[in-house]
DNA sequence: ATTATTCAGTTGGAAATCCAACGAAATGGA
DNA sequence: TCCATTTCGTTGGATTTCCAACTGAATAAT
């Protein structure tokens, strides 16, 4: 099993000795896989057997209406959980979809282990279930903050709604995120055309520069 | 203490036996407390300090900008629990506030006392944590459901999702809401008055029936 | 009973979005 | 290198929302 570096950076096992993970994956019956871009990890409706961790790439958590109106609910980068609510939800059908937004790999777990009677001392259990507490707050809290965006009026405030959030959490005005034009607009809700023609205008103004997906909020 | 005939209904108790109730409530410090119709139980910005637990009425979890916009994020009825998210995130400034919608009961605890060395059998550490996973969950699943239907194009169409996912969850083709007409407006997050014209446009071609805030969905 | 106040529906014009289409630029293979 | 594909910006017209204002109905207060 290669690639679990980036298993460092995942909030789930904050806290927990490197020399041990390999035990603790094993005790979850870890298993890694391999995904092309535009595969579909997890289909809406399905049972959401594991929690997902993306050791590499990114996935997109998507919801699609009956007119191929695609909806990107969130972004999952390196380090990061997906399907973790539908599991502790202990929940039968996935109301989204995961997406392979481009070549990625990802590290399935069994969750729910943790809470076998006379789980081992290298189980962690309390550091687990306190991580996850904690991912599932965070979670939470990043779906208000899509919320916010979204429920603004305008393109215009939409986007900038979105990019002064990530300038906030990256610290810095110079922003890179995540997404295209057209995911862009699908994550925020609104037509690419009328995207792109607020960026430019947004240009024109002097309010922000780009190029490609590298933003910079001027002042 | 009294009003507490609610708790059996809270899913963060599930599984508890009512007698060893008054125990665990002493052990998590519960204390309660009366709040008027829109009266601020906890101001954006503020630390979170205590779960919440609607007792009797409702509170609505809601987010304003700086001019006066309202957007309803989630409207938590009895025995519903409200601040666990970002009591279990750890985190310093909560993103929204949450508000009375009518005169209320609430109770606060402090949950994270669960996770004190050597907590008593009373504590039923181990139930109060699978509940609070699931009802995290949960709470995540309602706010990609809430997503569902603000991401829908037009006003219409975020309506009849809404009432479809009512009718659903309550069984039945007649869905009473919990809310009045400018509390759903800001939960779909459209215009008052657009809202009105389209459920008038809706009835009039037949396809639902409303009567203040009970709605029939024929068909 | 009378008066305020809140709530719901309607309407008209201004503003914004949506949609389809097009061209240019960038990207990726063969 | 050349060609095919994807990505991005632009534009114009149809559609929709937004906003402010007004009416009548329901509710609450005195």
């Amino acid at each position: 099993m290669k690639s679990l570096s980036s298993l460092k950076r995942c909030p789930l096992f904050t806290g927990i000795p490197e020399t041990e993970m390999r035990e603790l994956l094993s005790f979850l019956f870890a298993n890694q896989r391999s995904c092309r871009k535009a595969e579909i990890i997890l289909r809406e409706g399905d049972r959401p057997s594991a929690v997902g961790i993306v050791l590499s790439g990114c996935v997109h958590i998507v919801q699609e209406d009956f007119f191929g109106n695609r909806n990107i609910i969130a972004e999952i980068g390196e380090g990061a959980l997906f399907g973790e609510a539908f599991v502790c939800a202990e929940t039968a059908h996935s109301p989204v979809s995961v997406v392979a937004a481009g070549d990625c790999e990802i590290l399935q777990i069994d969750y729910m282990r943790i809470f076998v009677a006379h789980a081992p001392d290298g189980a962690h259990s309390d550091l687990m279930i306190k991580n996850m507490l904690r991912v599932l707050g965070q979670k939470n809290m990043s779906l208000v903050s899509k919320l916010e965006h979204i429920t603004k009026r305008t393109t215009r405030e939409k986007v900038l709604s979105y990019l002064s959030e990530q300038a906030k959490q990256q610290g810095a005005p110079t922003v890179d995120i995540p997404f295209n034009r057209q995911e862009l607009a699908d994550f925020l809700s609104v037509e690419r055309s009328a995207l792109s023609a607020e960026l430019s205008k947004l240009r024109d103004e002097g309010l922000i520069e780009f190029k490609k997906n590298r933003f910079i909020l001027i002042r």
